[in-house]
DNA sequence: TTTTATGTAGACAGATCTGTCTACACAGGC
DNA sequence: GCCTGTGTAGACAGATCTGTCTACATAAAA
């Protein structure tokens, strides 16, 4: 046990750490395949051999890459949620606040799936797992009723919708004006 | 002009058709970037000279793909709808019969544009027009009204949500369900 | 003090990728 | 009879991919 320490004295990222978000980064913006192994530690500034230290493959780097990301994401959407207010209405500013952002690129989970998802087998699950904590995340914002978790799912569906729209429509207001249409219509 | 014939004697496909159709196969079920020019050419049974006299580059056939899958998916679709019977109530069953093929494996164009969409400049124009035609293709299932515009973007909203959805939950039952209860919703 | 974890630089193997090349064959239209 | 379009087989160049290797350095834990 017990090394833990995360960050070296000057507060400079730990090697993993850099690889980890350089991964991230680049695996976001440009896909997985398109990213070589070499890319990622040229930018991370570690070597080879550190980086194979740490992760033992490129698939075992996507894994993390996707834990790293779920929990990234998550926190942030928890987060954006509280801040507009914790009820269904926070939903579609938060869903604003990301569609907004300059390197949007979608769902990870989405788009590792279309691109990985005939080889990499697990990866359905990934991204199953990672749904399934969005809409419990959604679901928490609804008043407790018998159809609860039917109308989180229902809703979790037109988020679903949206995240992709957002990825081919350069103006997301007409999507964000769906949602809050399809949203009304749903919870009546 | 005109040499047209666009399959041989014998009725055997002809060399530019047999690429065409497995690269639709192999992008589609694989992926574009996991699919290499030998593999297709090899299963396409034509020589490499043949292949580019073809298509000048893959990218090259990367475009000719997403048409064909677009012409392909298009008629596909209205059909489905039409043999259900033309109304929104045809538009559940339709999607359950795409979904519960074994090979399916989501929307091509939402998957390319996970896939490539950083480098790919124009991946969301094409995108964006073939999910234009999608929407038109449900407007038309809707009563005139000043109204169905935008009803069809939210239905397509629905739509885009329940194909991703369908690619990482093993049974569709679920899906479609939720679709359903959205279509109800929203068409009042 | 010895061991363990972490870090560095960069060569190398072996596979695979896209795209070009030579050289040949045959059918149909002019 | 010649030319054009279409087809064949397979070598090759040049780039890029993942993963392994040697050889060395340092700081903290045991």
């Amino acid at each position: 046990m017990k090394p833990s320490r995360v960050t070296t004295a000057k507060d400079t990222p730990s090697a993993r750490e850099r690889i980890l978000s350089t991964a991230h980064r680049l695996f976001y913006n440009h896909g997985i395949r398109a990213t070589g192994i070499d890319r990622i530690i040229s930018e991370a500034q570690v070597t080879k051999v550190t980086f194979y230290r740490h992760f033992p493959s490129k698939n075992a780097l996507v894994r993390e890459y996707l834990d790293y990301r779920h929990r990234r994401w998550m926190t942030w959407f928890s987060d954006a949620l509280t801040r507009h207010g914790d009820n269904l209405d926070a939903l579609v500013p938060a869903l604003a606040e990301w569609f907004a952002q300059k390197d949007y690129r979608g769902c990870a989970f989405i788009n590792s799936l279309g691109e990985l998802g005939g080889e990499f087998s697990d990866i359905a699950d990934i991204t199953r797992r990672h749904k399934q904590e969005m809409t419990a995340a959604i679901e928490r914002l609804l008043a407790p009723g018998k159809a609860r978790k039917q109308l989180a799912e229902a809703i979790a569906l037109v988020v679903d919708g949206a995240i992709v729209r957002a990825q081919y429509e350069p103006n997301p207001r007409n999507t964000l004006r769906a949602v809050q249409r399809a949203l009304l219509a749903v919870t009546g």
